[in-house]
DNA sequence: CGGGGCGAACAGACCGGTCTGCCTCGGAGT
DNA sequence: ACTCCGAGGCAGACCGGTCTGTTCGCCCCG
């Protein structure tokens, strides 16, 4: 799994596969689109194969089975989605540790706006399959590993009780991002707003 | 299925069924506790008639699809849980109408502990059909339901700005319920406390 | 010549939805 | 008071389609 090594963010993984055109690729390319925009329910093994060209033989040869994909799948849209864009681009954005905190919403503001806009796959995996599934475990870790950059920036930025901090940033950019399914394409700015309070109360006195 | 006619809160729609046990009530109320706790698509109609002891000739009689069900379900979301548990709840729990919305996170902090807890099921319906998909839609108006009871409270309340701080309101809550659903129950205390600071913000200077 | 990929058929389960019987119960007609 | 009939509920077979996953045969390329 290469990295994204092009400047910008991107919300495809093409970067990523840039280069390769194993089986293996085209379906962990095909997967993150397909999933990342219609869930995991959503999408059939059928399917899959068709979009990414490839035989289902050599697809069971790749990944023993679709939840074997679903896993890959997460953990690539955590590169991709949570390492790249999100935190990538809000740390380029601020210079300090507290603007790159509050950059989150703007880049949020960016990509509620976007017309492939698909929310979190993480928080959809979670709630399709349930907290107790494999994969809703797998999706509750990677939201740790968000609450785990906030909660990094937070200590950078001499905050106080980071992990508390990190939790309370955290429902703000869970709310906001359901609010955007919804249609608030200015929630990202109601967020920001409140994230602003929630860091006066954690500055040290 | 007895029925809970005791005081308190319930999540089960059994008080708003008590004496009826006709064919369309037992519907309601399996599909009630199975659609709340597995979702939509993870619920099949088989399951539904054989739980509700209902042939399947009567249970398209009375819904024409499996989506005319899913409608009725959330119609009765919205009643018992929405209107009767949380704004209902949270309106007996407060005087003034500022304690009544800070209530709302208290009466989720109980609702969070609870074994049964599964989270908001309009969130859960938008997600996993998407928000083009008529089920979807209804989901959007249910929430937007919601936010409109937090809208009329702090128009009681004397707030500024009562359509903006209900839809800063209703980011703390959504958000909330998918940190509780990864499993911090704590998450309503943190909610509350940046629902304190938005209160404040937003009250008549 | 052999491994990997391809296409396709296949299996078994389940999906939403239709339809055919059988039974019971209640009300109307004589 | 007795009969008759139809509405509505129950049970379950059945339909076409989709799901995940397996397997077989062919081909191409190293």
């Amino acid at each position: 799994m290469t990295v994204d090594d092009a400047a910008g963010p991107t919300l495809l993984p093409a970067t990523a596969m840039a280069g390769r055109d194993e089986p293996v690729d085209r379906i962990l390319a095909t997967a993150y689109e397909l999933f990342s925009s219609r869930g995991i329910r959503g999408v059939g093994v059928n399917e899959l194969i068709n979009s990414s060209g490839v035989s289902k033989a050599t697809f069971y040869r790749h990944f023993p089975s679709k939840d074997a994909l679903v896993l890959a799948f997460l953990e690539l849209r955590d590169q991709v989605w949570t390492v790249d864009l999100i935190v990538g681009e809000a740390r380029k954005r601020g210079t300090t540790a507290e603007e790159q905190l509050l950059a989150v919403f703007d880049v949020f503001g960016d990509w509620f706006q976007r017309e492939d806009f698909e929310a979190c796959s993480f928080i959809n995996v979670l709630l399709e399959m349930g907290a107790g599934h494999p994969l809703g475990k797998a999706s509750i870790d990677y939201l740790s590993r968000i609450r785990g950059h906030v909660q990094a920036l937070a200590e950078e930025a001499g905050l106080d009780r980071p992990e508390e901090f990190a939790r309370s940033w955290h429902i703000l950019m869970k709310g906001s991002i359901i609010s955007a399914t919804e249609g608030d394409t200015l929630a990202s700015k109601r967020a920001q707003q409140m994230a602003r309070w929630l860091i006066e109360h954690h500055r040290g006195l």
